[in-house]
DNA sequence: CGATTCCTTGAAGGTTGTCAACGTTGGTGG
DNA sequence: CCACCAACGTTGACAACCTTCAAGGAATCG
């Protein structure tokens, strides 16, 4: 009856397991910029060893939408597994690290683990979680609003995983693909950019994001620029 | 070898199996704007026989946005069912009727049926793309653009249930709703929507919709105002 | 060191938010 | 049956945020 413990138990299992998994395939090594197709890319479910990547849709209108970040460590694909054809691509943000299974192949296999099938969900769980974050950022937020958690959700991601310590990080996004990512221009980007600055809130310059002020950042992730303060 | 049959059949067969789950639970009315809390509510998953309802979040400037709609059939909560607090809340849009099954109890059972696992992870999926399209949307396009998307994907996901046959369905938002759900106001909603009145594209009244013109809709739901035409 | 990409900045205009007021609707109770 | 109330819809004026466009500067890479 000790439900929590035995969930947590059948996590790390399932984690384990699939990571055993990757680590046989052979890995392969993409530059920057680069998408995944071709033959080695098409239906699969990566493991991204190192380096950044993204999900974008291009719309008709000649816009592109980044969907969603991947950082090292993070599985990418399993929610367009079941699905044969991906509307969405895949895009390096740095040189990285992918080891891919094939899904169609390994899908019914996979679930048919059951810890692995219970991690595999806690993972479409943790990017679903993600992406409200985004929209419910989108949706309500000004620009400041969305560049502060934008900014605090790598700084938080990248901390869990142990990959930094202090408040500092690269972030290998242009201010195009940040505003691709936020639903704003690249112009307006690096106008909020430059008031955040100047306001010694959060420095972000050459692809490094030095945080200042934590407090206030995450401050403005909360609220909403107001023509009056209330 | 013949995989994409077998995933289907599992699918299925997952679907079922799941189904017959929900319907020996015993089914709850709500009515019409009601939370799902309290006892009988924490940490489930639910399968809504029937009503509208929506995943809400509320932010500490008193915004509040709309992820996603569930309508008729759809299964809601799998992706909080891992985490133990949920940040999001459920209400209802209309009186529904929904069967829950404790989440943390089942879920450990549910993975280990390998179909229902297959399609709990197929589940996640939609999920995901729906609220991709919904990001994307947000992000991309303009009032117009985005209020055609939605009335659009509604339209399509009822069609696919066959809930509905001709392009007319009950729509029970209302304008504040549907700008909380698409990051604008119910003003400017309303602005809006007279204009599609007007230019005889869709009739939204009274919580009624009805396509007039499918086709000039489509490409509303593609394209951005420009200020000048390309 | 040439070329490409990225960053930076300004001016002008458009889309959308804010606010306030009023109209409409549906439900409730006298 | 009618008066009342609350929630929702409607509309206009104005301001704010953001985009667009354009151009020049900086940085990176072969």
């Amino acid at each position: 009856m000790n439900d929590p413990v035995r969930l947590r138990d059948e996590l790390v299992l399932g984690r384990r397991r699939l990571r055993t998994i990757f680590s046989s395939a052979s890995p392969r090594l993409l530059e920057a910029g680069e998408l995944f197709v071709g033959a080695d890319f098409s239906n699969r479910i990566y493991y991204l060893r190192a380096g950044w990547a993204c999900q974008i849709r291009d719309l008709a209108n000649s816009r592109r939408a980044i969907l969603d970040v991947y950082l090292p460590g993070d599985v990418i694909g399993i929610d367009t597994a079941v699905r044969a054809r991906p509307l969405e691509h895949i895009l390096t943000l740095t040189p990285a690290i992918v080891a891919g299974i094939l899904a169609e192949d390994a899908l019914i296999e996979l679930m048919a683990d059951p810890p692995i099938a219970l991690y595999i969900t806690c993972l479409l769980g943790q990017r679903q979680r993600r992406m409200d974050r985004l929209l419910a950022a989108i949706s309500c937020l000004d620009a400041r609003g969305r560049l502060a958690i934008m900014l605090l959700d790598f700084y938080k991601r990248l901390r869990r995983r142990k990959l930094i310590s202090a408040p500092i990080y690269n972030l290998p996004l242009t201010q195009v693909q940040i505003g691709n990512y936020l639903g704003l221009t690249a112009a307006h980007i690096n106008r909020v950019l430059r008031s955040l600055r100047s306001e010694q809130i959060v420095n972000v310059e050459k692809h490094s994001v030095i945080i200042l002020n934590l407090e206030r950042l995450a401050i403005l992730a909360q609220k909403r620029a107001a023509t009056r303060p209330l």
